[in-house]
RNA sequence: GCCGAUGUAGCUCAGUUGGUCAGAGCAGCUGAUUUGUAAUCAGCUGGCCGGGGGUUCGAAUCCCUCCAUCGGCUCCA
């Protein structure tokens, strides 16, 4: 007999060799229905895959990630199958389960699928999961392996079995499809009770730009039609809090094909909303000891030598600018340290004047391939809410830390609560990658993990993510499609002080060198815009939101009444304007609503009467009449309550 | 950059197999109305159907090619 331990710690007996279905039985007929695989001691398996030792189990259903993640990976299984019926010939690199869904990437030779076939091979699919077949596990020697997929021919699981150890691989067979995996597996199709396909894309053979470009099939699937057609309805959902339609819609920023692409546009309404962000980390960094620094938006190509940028990104940059006469070079500056880093030089500095944090709303241009750009989060010129600290090697963790702090207020008084941190360390083993010694490095993926530690933050260590100069801490978010954007980062770096020959004199009188460090907490103004806007999908919190209140006059009769109030208001700095449309009132607010305006005060007789206006809250409704100084004081309250304590 | 899809008035979209197919709603303009908490009525102006080639008696519709956008891949100082 072993000993298996549940999820709620209870144990119970069970004959060497049970599955985890016999066990879900033993618990109850409609878990046995609903299970779809079983984690053991950690490792998910196969509901029939014999459990010989004591064992600490999970029954996973489709409650769980994990069952999610088995029906899914099965999905992918009846889908590749569903295909090869299809487009005989067809063959298959790899089909994983994915956060939402799965894909596979298959090489169709001289065929290809679009959205148009997806009906086909949906149908298909739901066919071969109503046949009920057993998925079928058989474990087969390296040798085997390799023969059976070349005999086939398909060069891409050749590929995959060659980098895999012998003995440890194993086959999945269901129906007539059996395709090289490591499972888990449903113990047959029957569960997938609806599929639907998303998108085709291309994907390079093992991520490797310079291997053969896959067609990858995006699809999800459910163990309940309804499922299928709520998720379908909330996409249908996220995509109306793209920042790309309310952006539009709003009148925040356009694009022009004229001034080019990439290149965004910000209209009045969003210059309004950017420069009050602007203007609150202004605030925040005169407080935290950050002077105001600028430099010009291009430079020239020996800059760039000296910092390694061009050594690096010289030829992926946009072309670069030439004086008529001389043919001296200048680039369109794609980032602000070397800038900052010879305002440093400008003059001499003690210890004692350490650290020097010099802050700057930098717009710079990067030549992003084309297939890249994507609305404001990924664009060819953006304005970084960059700062550059020089700083004694004392310093670095304490500044560090104080950075932390300033990302950390920025989100809280923004109300993001779900971000994730990520610590960006070398790939060991592409170090050639990286520019700038082994000590240094070793130092500052010290200071940036002890720092992280110190605050709390608990943070997900990446290898190979660092920046060509130095290990960086950024801070990830999430938009409305669920893709992950980069917001805040901030970096450590020990190289650019070197080549630049940084320095300051310690009290040793000797020549000492600073270390930078690099910080951005907004990241850049496009992607955070961006990011805001698909948080509150528009409707900005009071004190950024470019319009405050709208006037709404209950006809023309009204207008030196209302023009009475807008002074009143725009003498208390509230952001104020007044719809004149000869329109009804049910009109005028409807727009106002659309426009998502925090405050609509409407005038009419009663109101001039008595010096007051009736205040309607932006999806709220009427919450009564006041005089102009009351909504004032209502006003300032409730934005000073939304900007946190700096 | 690569794979696939898309591209019709300022916006959102109709336009059957190439033959009055250049349309609708909203927005805009003009007029009437003087309006009380999510759309007042009427009239009018908007488009070389993304650009350029081609096939055809005839192209928004078919083909080629650029450009842009969308979904991914790769990249992201």
């Amino acid at each position: 007999m072993i000993r298996i331990t549940l999820p709620d710690k209870s144990v119970k007996e069970f004959r060497e060799g049970v599955t985890g279905l016999d066990i879900a039985k033993s618990i109850s007929e409609g878990l046995a229905r609903n299970v779809l695989s079983v984690t053991v001691n950690g490792e998910v398996i196969d509901l029939d895959r014999p459990i010989t030792r004591d064992a600490e189990i999970k029954l996973n259903t489709w409650e769980d990630n994990e069952g999610k993640a088995t029906m899914w990976h099965s999905s992918a299984h009846i889908m590749a199958a569903a295909i090869e019926e299809l487009y005989p010939g067809t063959k298959f690199g790899i089909g994983p389960d994915i956060e939402n869904g799965f894909y596979y990437d298959i090489d169709l030779g001289d065929k290809s699928i679009s959205s148009n076939d997806f009906d086909k091979i949906e149908n298909k699919m739901l066919e071969i999961a109503r046949r009920k077949e057993q998925f079928e596990r058989t474990e087969v020697p390296k040798k085997e392996a390799l023969e059976y997929y070349t005999k086939k021919g398909d060069e891409y699981k050749v590929d995959l079995i060659n980098d895999l150890e012998d003995g440890k691989i194993s086959f999945y067979r269901s129906g007539n499809f059996t395709d090289l995996c490591r499972g888990p597996h449903l113990i047959d199709t029957s569960p997938i009770k609806a599929v639907k396909l998303l998108n085709t894309a291309g994907a390079f053979w093992r991520g490797d730009e310079s291997k053969k470009q896959l067609t990858r099939v995006y699809g999800i699937s459910f163990p309940k039609q309804k499922m299928l057609k709520e998720h379908l309805e909330m996409l249908e959902e996220a995509k109306k809090r793209d920042h790309r339609k309310i952006g539009k819609d709003l009148e925040l920023f356009a694009f022009s094909n004229k001034v080019g692409q990439g290149l965004p546009l910000w209209l009045p309404k969003g210059a309004e909303l950017r420069e009050n962000l602007e203007k609150f980390l202004k605030k925040v960094q005169r407080k935290a000891g950050y002077q105001p620094v600028i430099s010009p938006h291009i430079g020239n190509k020996n800059l760039y030598i000296t910092s390694g940028h061009y050594e690096k990104y010289g030829e992926d940059s946009f072309r670069p600018i030439q004086t008529p006469s001389e043919g001296e070079e200048f680039f369109l500056k794609p980032m602000n340290c070397p800038h900052h880093c010879e305002i440093f030089k400008i003059k001499q500095y003690s210890y004692k004047d350490l650290p020097v944090r010099f802050a700057e709303f930098g717009t710079v241009y990067r030549y992003e391939q084309s297939g890249e750009l994507h609305g404001l989060t990924r664009v060819r010129g953006f304005t970084q809410d960059d700062a550059h600290i020089f700083c004694r090697p004392d310093q670095v963790k304490e500044e560090f830390t104080a950075v932390i702090d300033i990302v950390l207020l920025i989100f809280k008084a923004l109300d993001f609560k779900d971000y994730s941190a990520q610590i960006s360390l070398r790939d060991p083993d592409k170090m050639d990658k990286y520019i700038g010694t082994d000590d240094n490095w070793d130092k500052a993926e010290q200071a940036i993990i002890e720092a992280t530690e110190e605050k709390g933050l608990t943070a997900d260590i990446v290898r190979g993510e660092a920046a060509f100069y130095g290990p960086k801490l950024d801070f990830l978010v999430r938009d409305a499609l669920g893709r992950k954007w980069q917001l805040g980062t901030i970096q450590v770096d020990y190289n650019l002080p070197e080549r630049f020959e940084l320095e300051y004199t310690g009290s040793d009188n000797q020549k000492h060198r600073p270390v930078m460090i690099h910080r951005a907490p907004f990241g850049s103004m496009e992607r955070f815009v961006a990011v805001m806007i698909e948080h509150c999908a528009g409707n900005f919190p009071l004190w950024l939101t470019p319009d405050q209140a709208i006037i709404l006059p209950i006809s023309e009769k009204y207008e030196k009444y209302a023009k009475k109030v807008l002074t009143l208001l725009n003498n208390y700095e509230i952001r104020t304007l007044i719809d004149w449309r000869n329109e009804k009132t049910g009109k005028k607010i409807r727009d106002a609503e659309m426009r998502k305006i925090p405050f609509m005060l409407i005038v009419g007789e009663k109101e001039e009467a008595g010096d007051t206006v009736s205040v309607r809250k932006h999806g709220e409704g009427d919450i009564g009449t006041f005089t102009v100084e009351e909504f004032v004081k209502m006003v300032e309250q409730e934005v000073s309550k939304l900007i946190p304590e700096s």
